[in-house]
DNA sequence: CAACTTAAAACGAACGTTCCTTCTTGACAA
DNA sequence: TTGTCAAGAAGGAACGTTCGTTTTAAGTTG
């Protein structure tokens, strides 16, 4: 086989990715062999080695588009308009994620959420991914920073509290949500959705310093 | 040395344990060598091998560890009485998360919710710790669903949500924000909890099937 | 035929673990 | 109180295995 076309290499690649990724979310990252890997591609190590330089580089590949895949989500509920209330922006982002690579199943479940999970353990061992991820969470805390602004701007939100923590929160709710269905399965996104709603009907205390009664 | 005291074996067993967990929040259960680990510990292989069987009974004794830390702090959060706002019950789950192990820290940042990612990082690899967290998950749920119930009792929360997707969001909201620790540093419990006190002021789509004005 | 992909065997390094030795300790006899 | 001894904890080199990777040869296509 020589002098492929390029449409072919760039299936190959896929291949390998998709072969790899099928493993990492099976048992994670450094306890997969290259030979699992191989065999799941079907593929031998001269034509792997042909297309990544090593395993590292196959980690690194996998996580980037993982977290890339997660913040593209993010941005792209951001960039609703108008602005969803919180409840339907956390819904939509997380929607949006859980639909990524969904036919790529371990034992009949998504791997995506594994995936996500396996890259954020691999972040401490990776200066760079690291910044990727850091670069990507600042750009998506600011961006929704922005929307809730706009919420208490508009008189939807109290507004004696930081739009930043607020962001964080609802980042959180989605990313704590992840997790969940990395570690238990599936669940409808309806659920978080309901949940936020439920809790947005919940009467806070009044902010520091208000005049009582 | 021959025949030492129970408390010696306990301190050299903890000696260990301590050194791996920060070996293992640097660079994550697999990517982190016996030799890293005997390093740490400043103590020789036969010394180890002695209190541990091998490297798998030293991950599932530290995953163990961290999850039943995590979940203890959900438990004792739930045993409040009377059971605080949604937004003072999430934060203090976190804040008693957090104090765990808070010396244990590795370039100046708490090691513990880099542990809590790669614990879960491990459950797809380990039938058994995936039962243990499992079993632990569902009890949570159970009881932060009835807390959640006497809000709705109590007419403190619309009651046309399921309780269980009320406490599932109050968990991903927790479990969230300890990733985000793990992945960029610590950060004050009060963003959550000011995050979620300011979702909950704002007005939410009413119950499905009720009139419109 | 030329160019280049794929297969497969094999390599060195590094791993987890074992094994044997050395050293320490507490118990006990004198 | 002191000296001796057996028990067993710790040390550390060495083992066999497995890993990621390289190399070499065969195969395939334009």
């Amino acid at each position: 086989m020589a002098r492929v076309s390029q449409a072919h290499l760039d299936a190959r690649r896929r291949q390998i990715l998709d072969a790899a990724a099928l493993c990492f979310a099976r048992n994670g990252f450094h306890a997969t062999s290259m030979q699992d890997v191989l065999k799941e591609a079907d593929l031998s190590a001269g034509a792997v080695y042909r297309y990544f330089s090593g395993k590292e580089e196959l980690i690194a590949a996998i996580v980037s588009e993982v977290l890339g895949e997660v913040r593209a989500a993010f941005d792209e509920a951001a960039r609703q308009s108008p602005p969803p209330p919180p409840d339907l922006l956390v819904a939509s982002v997380l929607g949006r994620t859980l639909a990524t690579r969904e036919s790529l199943t371990v034992d009949g479940v998504p791997a995506f959420p594994r995936l996500v999970v396996q890259a954020w353990s691999e972040i401490p061992r990776n200066a760079q991914l690291a910044a990727v991820l850091r670069e990507g969470y600042d750009s998506v805390r600011a961006a929704w920073g922005r929307i809730v602004e706009g919420y208490q701007k508009s008189g939807r939100m109290r507004a004696d509290i930081a739009p930043d923590h607020v962001a964080r929160t609802m980042i959180a709710a989605v990313t704590g949500f992840i997790a969940q269905q990395a570690l238990f399965g599936p669940a409808p996104v309806d659920i978080l959705r309901d949940g936020l709603r439920a809790l947005m009907s919940v009467p806070a205390e009044p902010p520091a310093g208000s005049q009582l009664g």
